[in-house]
DNA sequence: GTTCGCGTTGTTAGCGTTCACATCACGCGT
DNA sequence: ACGCGTGATGTGAACGCTAACAACGCGAAC
């Protein structure tokens, strides 16, 4: 500990301290001198007690639903990236399913851990709500989240990355799009269904039924089925990547050329998805950045105390055009 | 804080931290009126404090490599559902890139912060070797690592699972099979050439020359492209579902048949393979289970301050076929 | 009726840091 | 020669909890 240290070096646990905390008032020498005894004794310090008595753990909490899925992994992962930058350790909560009570557990569980700060990635409408009754006192920052409660979010502008496929297609000939959704407790499926009927209406067309998934491949597949049975379908726009690849798969099975009868468009951008056959029109959401911005936005509350102004930030989509799309 | 529990229950702070700890010494009337208190209060207990005079912060560290992609995020899924479910919170570190000299930061880094106890994902062997050299006296184990250091491991059965598949096509009346590996620095991709080595050498055929990506779906579409140009190729496993993605978008563009002239198999049971076009045999590998095992073995190694030896886990894999192998 | 044991509760002393303040040496201005 | 400011260092307390032990009351056993 840090007397040890002290006594080798020929000072008091005192200086230790201020050399450990760049602290300005130490002579060079004496510096040296602890430096040398520290690394001596191979020590290092006890971030348990220093959080003690400064209140700071220099931890974020995490809160996430199933970050086995691209999406929230890849948020997650630039979340971590962006915190051990700016030297906080990430103490990670992945929910099962996210439903309030849930949610609330998770919040108290890391308020428990004394955590300085939380980002909840609550992509779903019932986790939303849960940020209304949060436990006082922490800042928190929703990513992906809806406006419930008095908390900031970061997220993908879903709306307009799905009026800019819905446009793409459109733009293409397609006299409608057809809509596979995911499922309508996510504020994500609910922004790309929205953005895909304004497109829709500002062009004059009337929107078709929604078909709706659960963003999993197979159900995908299933929407596909029957849109492969349907007349006149000439494009459709999946809420996600797996559930085109399922759709993908459902027209290849039925004989549906792609993009020769119908165009297919995704979103998400995930890995595989240029790989797709055909390779997937989508569009790109910049998760990382994501992930960056909500550490940002979060430190800057907790490092500052200043006046709280709730935010919403967003971060613009990107239309990919690949082979899956072509004129009607 | 407690003192203030204390006095409103009308007991010392001694009596509150008993009931807090599930003392069995307490009055059943007392534990009640302090359990009243408690959340008369909203009181919450100080984990840091706590942690500081048990010397036990219940924080396990993970340290992992791109969790972005499908295994990793899916073993450190397992790895956090099955540390809380015990108790723990988990501090996740996530390397852009795994050389020896960031996993030691990695550790250090945790280390400090006063984990009970560390799993290392370390996959490539520049990872596997770092954990010779560890933070002493902080348990660890490492997953789908090696046979580095004085560790435990909790793994896959790479070999198994490759030579499940190289059989299964040598089975279909394939006269060899060719691969497309991982990177070499990988264990994964060792094993599994390892494993499909040894099925051909033991059917007593000659290995041809293995193609090696890089785990990406661009990998496997460049190694496609070559395997298609090549002649008398008619069965290949490809070391992952992704590679595997690629190589069946080399052959659609191609015209290459699959599984009509060229038999393909890959290795993960990603969520998306089911829906490839054809639907792609692979071998399942138990992520959860791994993560799941490994938290076995590090609560172990914690709580029980047993004599320590040297285990190696391994989780069986499983051969799932589908539509994209055939018989020769 | 005294003693013993046991269940229940209280008291005190840390855990390893940082904070607030005290101290000391030294140089400078007058 | 004196006081005073300033930089370097030390001292004691505090952070909020648990461990260890002490103390107390009460029924059983002698």
């Amino acid at each position: 500990m840090m007397a040890d240290v002290a006594r080798l070096a020929g000072v008091s646990h005192q200086t230790v301290s201020r050399v450990l905390n760049d602290h300005p008032n130490v002579r060079a020498e004496t510096r040296i001198r602890v430096m040398d005894a520290i690394d001596r004794l191979g020590y290092r310090r006890n971030l348990v007690a220093r959080a003690l008595v400064t209140r700071h753990s220099r931890t974020l909490g995490v809160v996430s639903f199933d970050t086995t899925l691209y999406g929230p992994a890849s948020t997650v992962y630039g979340i971590e990236q962006a915190a051990r930058a700016a030297g906080y350790f990430v103490s990670i909560v992945s929910l099962k399913s996210i439903d309030r009570a849930g949610v609330r557990d998770a919040l108290d569980y890391l308020a428990e851990q004394a955590v300085d700060g939380i980002v909840v990635v609550a992509p779903q409408r019932s986790a939303a709500r849960a940020l209304a009754d949060l436990p006082a006192g922490i800042p928190v920052v929703a990513v992906e989240g809806g406006e419930a409660g008095d908390v900031s979010t970061v997220s993908v502008d879903q709306v307009e990355g799905a009026r800019l496929v819905t446009e793409h297609l459109l733009g293409l000939g397609h006299g409608t799009v057809w809509h596979v959704s995911g499922p309508s407790d996510w504020l994500e499926a609910e922004g790309r269904i929205q953005g895909w009927r304004a497109a829709l209406s500002d062009a004059g067309r009337e929107a078709p039924e929604v078909l709706s998934g659960d963003w999993s491949p197979r159900s995908g597949y299933e929407a596909g089925r029957r849109l492969a049975g349907m007349e006149g379908v000439t494009a459709v726009f999946v809420a996600n990547d797996q559930m085109a690849l399922g759709v993908l798969r459902a027209f290849a099975e039925e004989g549906v050329r792609v993009p020769g009868r119908i165009s297919v468009a995704g979103f998400d951008d995930i890995p595989e998805s240029e790989f797709f056959s055909p390779p997937l029109t989508t569009v790109r959401q910049d998760f990382a950045a994501v992930g960056r911005r909500s550490i940002e936005v979060l430190l800057r509350r907790i490092e500052t105390r200043e006046q709280w102004v709730r935010e919403a930030f967003v971060v613009p989509p990107e239309l990919v055009i690949r082979a899956s799309t072509s004129p009607a």
